[in-house]
DNA sequence: TCAGTAATTAGGAAAAATCCTAATTAGGCA
DNA sequence: TGCCTAATTAGGATTTTTCCTAATTACTGA
C-alpha cells in the first residue's frame, strides 16, 4: 500500500495515470508529453509498474502502458474507510 | 495534492490517521503507540499537519490531534475520477 | 547483416525523507 | 519562582528519491 501512495505522490506520475484512463499509450508518446528526459520517464514508469498501477504490453519495438484500476481501487478503499464512506464498488447498477 | 499522497505514503502516518477516525488523541498517546522516538513521531505529525490531514488543538500542556476528513476527501475524489466512479459525497441520504 | 528507432539500464550528483539523541519551549502547580 | 511534564526544534547520519548524460538492449526492415 505504501508503494501505491508513494507512486501517487509525484505530479508527473499522477498525470500519466490520468492520461492512461482513456486507453493504453506508448512509453515514447507518454515521455514526449513531459519536459523531462526519457530515462527519467522510464524511472517513473518503473515506480508505477512496481506499484502495479500500470501494466506493460509489448507491441514489437514499442511498449504500451495501460492503467490497472484494481490497484487504484485498493487505495480508494483505504481512503473510503478513513473518511467513513462504505466501500461500494459501483455507483450505477 | 502531492503533499497529501506523500503523507499517506508512510505506514505509521496512515495508521495514525486511522486511529484518529474515532476522535482526537494527544500527541503523547499517539507517540506511545509506535516503536519510534517521540521526536520522530513529532516529525510525522508535522508532515500530516502540513498536508492538512490533521489539525492540532491545544489543551493546556497537551496537544490533541484530530482528523481533517475534507482533505482526505480530495484525495478520494482524485482516485474516484481516476477509476471512473462518480464522486458522490454520501452513500446514505 | 547492419543501420535506425524505442526503450531501458548504468552511474552519479543533488535534494529530500527517515530516524536518532540532545536541547529547547511552554504550561501547570507547589 | 522553580520544577515537572508534554511536545517540539536542532543537528546530524543514513537511505531514498529525483533527475541527468552515456551506454546498452531489442526489434524492424532495407
Amino acid at each position: 500500500m505504501s508503494d501505491v501512495f508513494k507512486a501517487l505522490a509525484h505530479p508527473v506520475r499522477r498525470d500519466v495515470l490520468r492520461k492512461l484512463r482513456d486507453g493504453p499509450i506508448s512509453a515514447g508518446d507518454l515521455a514526449d508529453a513531459y519536459p523531462v528526459s526519457k530515462p527519467t520517464m522510464s524511472g517513473h514508469f518503473k515506480v508505477l509498474k512496481d506499484a502495479e498501477l500500470i501494466v506493460a504490453e509489448k507491441h514489437g519495438t514499442t511498449i504500451k502502458y495501460r492503467l490497472n484500476a484494481s490497484v487504484a481501487d485498493e487505495a480508494l478503499a483505504w481512503l473510503m474507510e478513513l473518511v467513513g464512506k462504505d466501500g461500494d464498488k459501483d455507483t450505477s447498477p
